[in-house]
DNA sequence: TTCAGGCGGTCAAACGTTTGCACGACGGAC
DNA sequence: GTCCGTCGTGCAAACGTTTGACCGCCTGAA
């Protein structure tokens, strides 16, 4: 019953038209004091609620913003990694608070990236696509669709993008530099294979922050993980760590990555952090709640998804002229995987 | 450019008019052969996609359901634990398959339940609302709203409602049941303060189990656990395990809850599953990564999310006439938390 | 030859808003 | 007493589809 109220029902019962309906609904200043109120109770007293749909048809405008995740798996895949969630935590509640909704990019298997936006942006349903960054570049296709984007992660083409992103290399800086600071000059980093941008800042940061202390960094204790049937692939960590010759410390990419690390470490004889130092990323509950409590650089996902958010919909509103990007602060959390090295 | 063309573009070039065009487009019967390969053609030729709020406006039907996360924080609070993604997760699957697309509820901290409810429906989006079940009874405000709705959880008044859920008091039995059956006697179920009718559920099945097997269940040993600060208070149960008289084993309704129990128990010199053995319920990473990776019944949130959409688009069909409800199954996964008890 | 009926298509109304424009009334300046 | 500007409101066209009603044509039966 609800919804079945219209603007010319409230125009006939306020003895108005409906355009004056819409107007004083609107509070637009051509309509009189009285009027406006007399519409504003019939309004209310039949519970109005203007219908979106007609209302976005004539100004081409949905209060909708798609949200695409990588893979165009959409909820898929990689929903089960906390980092999302918490993105999607932040866009909501900025969205929220903005009155836009969240349409979300429920990629079937056999729907690509691009066809996912495309699908968004052609139905008409979203004002404006928020990204997660994957390997392909998908500012060429948002250019090619016409409507406001704004990536999480770094972009290809930063000049031409608006993004939200952490600062990947100093935050692989600061994470190797904790260790060089207490000690450690024999760092592994530890990250997936795949070619992650995210991934080769951090390892630029790594580089400089070695260099900084003058530790030398082996290029076979760089090392990527293959994740085989969800599972790292730790044969090759397994060789290194058992040679007497080995790191007294790891930056890792990923906390559940360190957590079987030390798994590993430990059917090895090696503890934490007494043998090997761990810094670790992400923060997450698996690494808060693992024996010893991990060290983690908190990217703050939560921040992302919400200036995403905000410069997305300030995109739409039409206040931001040039390609922009906001860089949001990590904050490393220590805790019990750093020690310093034994002696030697 | 690709979102300009409209039928009538189309109907001009292809020499027919706007309503041959909509009928060719949809393969209505009553247009030939002929003409409806000319007009895909030039669809095609277009790259035309018709505008779905002009569609919507006439069908009256958005092909996007509402999703609303508990407490209508939304993508809030509750996103912090990894059954929500899943669930959203499985929604998606599905929700993608059939073409649909989700809504996020957004709600910001001021928005109600029901207000986000209200929000969704009365906007004209949503065609459906999907609901994790809270507190509150959504069944009666989705009836005032007048849109199929189906609830992810146990609803207050299942005869009238449609939902999807576990069989919680079985999920109760057999958890128990899985530690009886190995000889433990004393067992203390651990939960969450706050009345979720889920865990009435598994407590009533883990009586059931106790009884079966003719174990006392002690009444102080039901423990819920109030949550300060998002970390569990812990005080009652360390009484209860310094003591010489306490339980062999213990059913914890989530796996976070039961690392922060190992947490406990291990400052208090106890070993798991040598002293205490722990079934566990969610089966999350947390608890598979950890030392000892726990034993947790998986009530495979996905298939949930899955199971629910399915319902809700089939309800938006019209094919559905009676409240029906689906029960997922769950699993016990076994891992590493649970041993016989020490001989005594 | 006429008429019923199927076939293939067009017409126009509808969905519920927004918005440019016209319009009448009124008040003041000349 | 005319002229002009505001002010408050109504008219109607648009937004891009869908869909019921109608229509002309052709075929075949009476």
């Amino acid at each position: 019953m609800a919804s079945k109220a219209t603007i010319k029902d409230i125009a006939r019962l306020a003895e108005v038209s409906p355009s004056t309906v819409s107007r004083a609904l609107r509070d637009n200043p051509r309509i009189s004091e009285e009027v406006r109120a007399r519409v504003r109770d019939v309004a209310k007293s039949l519970d109005f609620h203007p219908n979106q749909m007609a209302r976005s048809l004539v100004k081409r405008e949905t209060r909708i913003v798609g949200v695409l995740f990588a893979e165009s798996a959409g909820a898929s895949a990689s929903m089960g990694h906390p980092f999302y969630p918490a993105v999607l935590q932040g866009l909501g509640k900025v969205a929220g608070e903005r009155r836009y909704h969240i349409l979300l990019s429920t990629g079937s298997e056999n729907l690509s990236e691009e066809a996912a936006m495309r699908d968004m942006a052609d139905s008409g349903f979203a004002s404006g696509l928020i990204c997660l960054t994957t390997l392909t570049n998908p500012e060429e296709d948002a250019a090619a669709i016409g409507l406001p984007m704004v990536e999480i992660g770094h972009p290809l083409d930063p000049k031409n993008s608006y993004y939200v992103d952490n600062d990947n290399v100093l935050a692989g800086d600061e994470a190797t530099r904790y260790l060089l600071q207490r000690g450690h000059r024999r760092v592994l980093f530890l990250g997936f294979d795949g070619r992650y941008i995210m991934m080769a800042h951090r390892l630029k940061g790594f580089r400089r922050a070695m260099a900084d202390y003058g530790a030398a960094v082996r290029e076979d204790w760089i090392v990527p993980v293959r994740m085989i049937e969800n599972m790292p692939d730790f044969t090759l960590l397994g060789e290194i760590f058992r040679k007497e010759d080995r790191p007294t410390a790891v930056v890792s990419m990923d906390d559940p990555l360190s957590v079987g690390l030390c798994g590993l470490l430990q059917t090895l004889g090696l503890a934490v952090p007494a043998d090997v130092s761990i810094v670790s990323f992400n923060n997450t509950q698996v690494g808060q709640y693992h024996a010893p409590a991990l060290t983690s650089v908190d990217v703050h996902p939560r921040e992302l998804g919400m200036h995403a958010m905000t410069l997305l919909i300030n995109m739409i509103k039409g206040n931001v002229e040039k390609p922009t990007h906001v860089d949001v602060p990590f904050t490393l959390v220590e805790r019990d995987s750093v020690a310093p090295p034994r002696e030697g």
